[in-house]
DNA sequence: GCCGTTTTCGGCCCGACTGTTTTCAGTCG
């Protein structure tokens, strides 16, 4: 039983009181239980054991007993309880935008309503106006978000597309008459939101491959000889591409670009790798994230790619201090394991409440521990900094003083999201202003699938940020990818360094850092322009540098 | 439900926005 399976059991007895009209502040205290729970450092069976439990901050004696429930029996008997008042999926609902937990409630005890069928009849059968609370114009909103909600249940974030087609292959390879499976497709050019899962099958034998594969996914279909679909877990589309061992390079090259790379590849030969399909044709190598367009293919020479080995080092994490789910060590640590040179810390900074910004005397205390848990992942350089609201006139959050404390500060935007574009460029701008800043985090606050990033004007920001020496951070939060890699190469013309961040909350969100690369790889950008592909000293009299001129 | 105390009851993290109100509740960050 670890932490995280109790935090979660709590997190969802607090959604399912929110729900109901019960007092709104248990449903809170619930979740600050739950984050308390997260942000433990000791064991959390043994703190039951010892009964210390009710000691955590946040949890009292009637947390304290469930999480024992938890603890002892996997499960807890007030959250069944719960369950079992409302439909199971009933949360779905929550994918409408502008639909809360309050509003799910009331619809589902007003009009019984659980799911988006039931929401949408209900909403043009003009039932929905007579509730309380909802009017003619939230039906409206109500459709709209519906069907906004629909077009993205086809649509999927690349970890997502990468898992299943892992899974796929290692299942087609316990399939005797598969030579070779290979992901093409989207998910192979790494792009950011993909729709289906592409496969490339090597056999001689296609009949008994395809009817193997009606075990493999469901909703099998054949839609040609050499084409088979189906679905995998997720609702995930998946296409299996059957192809012959001597022609699995030429599959895996037709079925990895985009109709307008292969089109201007031209005429693919038969080969059995796709190395050797380049060979045959004498076109130099193309990887496939640059596949997206022919670009590549009419350059006569191709820019080696930044890879993730050649990252040493890393800005923008995240600890308990703030929203982070792991302590300054864990979080350290974890890098130090990675075998970085050096990390950088920065918690939220004081406007960001609902992140746990750090007050000053916070953020003294924060600095405090680091200094003391830095001696323990020696030699790593551990940097201080903050991740800092770019509040709505621009300026940045924290006062001068405090600005002086800090290592680096990555100014990033976390409110006021539906401000114009020229206003939220002016904003941007004169953030970039301010020579405390080293980072521009997130540049457009989009989280793909959920919500479109405030507008800006990408090439007025590049152009400040070259000018006064700001580097723009590469978000690789597989949510966020933000800079989106189309606009990236509009910023290197213009001399802008670049930085991969993971915006890491926790441990495992270092891979934010893989994401990341393949971002800046599909930009067609090498190790040299990016900032964290330097060694710890050049960084470090970087840093100096600039807390020198500001 | 939790917490803290001017200690067993009243407050609980903030602010903008929107649609629904006629003074506010819910959502979102």
């Amino acid at each position: 039983m670890d932490k995280f399976t109790v935090a979660r059991a709590l997190d969802e007895i607090s959604r399912y009181l929110e729900l109901s009209d019960s007092n709104p502040f248990k449903a809170r205290a619930f979740e600050r239980a739950a984050r308390a729970i997260e942000k433990l450092e000791d064991d959390v069976v043994a703190l039951v054991d010892a009964g210390n439990i009710t000691k955590v901050p946040g949890v009292g004696k009637a947390t304290g007993d469930i999480i024992a429930e938890i603890v002892r029996t996997g499960s807890s008997s007030y959250l069944e309880e719960l369950r079992g008042q409302y439909p199971s999926g009933i949360f779905g609902m929550l994918r409408v935008p502008k639909l809360g937990l309050k509003k799910v409630g009331i619809l589902f005890t007003e009009l019984g309503i659980s799911s988006l069928d039931e929401l949408e009849a209900a909403a043009k059968s003009g039932r929905l106006s007579k509730v309380k609370g909802f009017g003619p114009k939230s039906a409206e909103t109500i459709l709209k978000g519906i069907e906004w909600a629909r077009k993205r249940e086809s649509n999927f974030l690349l970890p997502v597309g990468i898992e299943v087609g892992e899974m796929l292959r290692e299942k087609l390879a316990s399939i005797d008459a598969v030579e070779d499976a290979e992901v093409s497709g989207s998910v192979r050019r790494r792009l950011e939101v993909i729709r289906n899962v592409n496969l490339v099958v090597a056999t001689k034998n296609i009949d008994v491959v395809t009817d193997a594969l009606r075990t493999v996914v469901d909703r099998f279909e054949i839609v040609d000889e050499t084409t088979v679909k189906g679905v995998a877990r997720n609702d995930v589309e998946v296409i299996f591409h059957l192809t012959a061992p001597n022609e699995f390079g030429s599959t895996l090259l037709r079925t990895t670009g985009t109709p307008a790379f292969v089109d201007a590849f031209g005429k693919i030969p038969k080969a059995r790798t796709e190395k050797d399909v380049f060979k045959k044709t004498e076109i130099a190598y193309v990887e496939p994230e640059r596949r997206e367009t022919a670009d590549d293919l009419a350059k006569k020479k191709r820019t080696k790619l930044v890879e993730l080995s050649d990252l040493r080092g890393t800005f923008h994490v995240h600890t308990t201090f703030s929203d982070g789910r792991h302590s300054v060590l864990e979080m350290l640590s974890a890098a130090h394991d990675r075998g970085y040179e050096y990390v950088g810390l920065s918690d939220h900074s004081k406007a960001a409440y609902y992140a746990g910004g750090l007050s000053e005397s916070r953020l003294e205390e924060q600095q405090a521990e680091i200094a003391t848990q830095e001696k323990k992942v020696r030699p790593m350089r551990v940097f201080r900094g903050t991740e800092a609201d770019i509040l709505p006139d621009g300026s940045i959050d924290y006062g001068l003083p405090t600005l002086k404390k800090f290592d680096f500060v990555v100014a990033s935007i976390h409110s006021q999201f539906q401000m114009g574009r020229d206003e939220m460029t002016e904003r941007i701008l004169r953030a970039l202003d301010d020579p405390h800043v080293t980072f521009l985090g997130h540049l457009t606050g989009r989280r793909l699938l959920s919500r479109e990033g405030y507008s800006v004007d990408y090439d007025r920001i590049f152009d400040r940020a070259a000018e006064r020496g700001v580097i723009i951070e590469i978000n690789g939060n597989p949510q966020r990818l933000d800079v989106d890699w189309r606009y990236l190469p509009r910023a290197v013309e213009r001399g802008v360094v670049l930085s991969i961040h993971p915006d890491a909350h926790s441990i495992s969100e270092y891979n934010a850092l893989i994401t990341g690369t393949w971002v800046a790889r599909k930009a067609g950008l090498a190790a040299k322009q990016i900032f964290n592909t330097r060694g710890v000293e050049e960084v470090e009299e970087f840093l100096a540098k600039r807390r020198a001129s500001s």
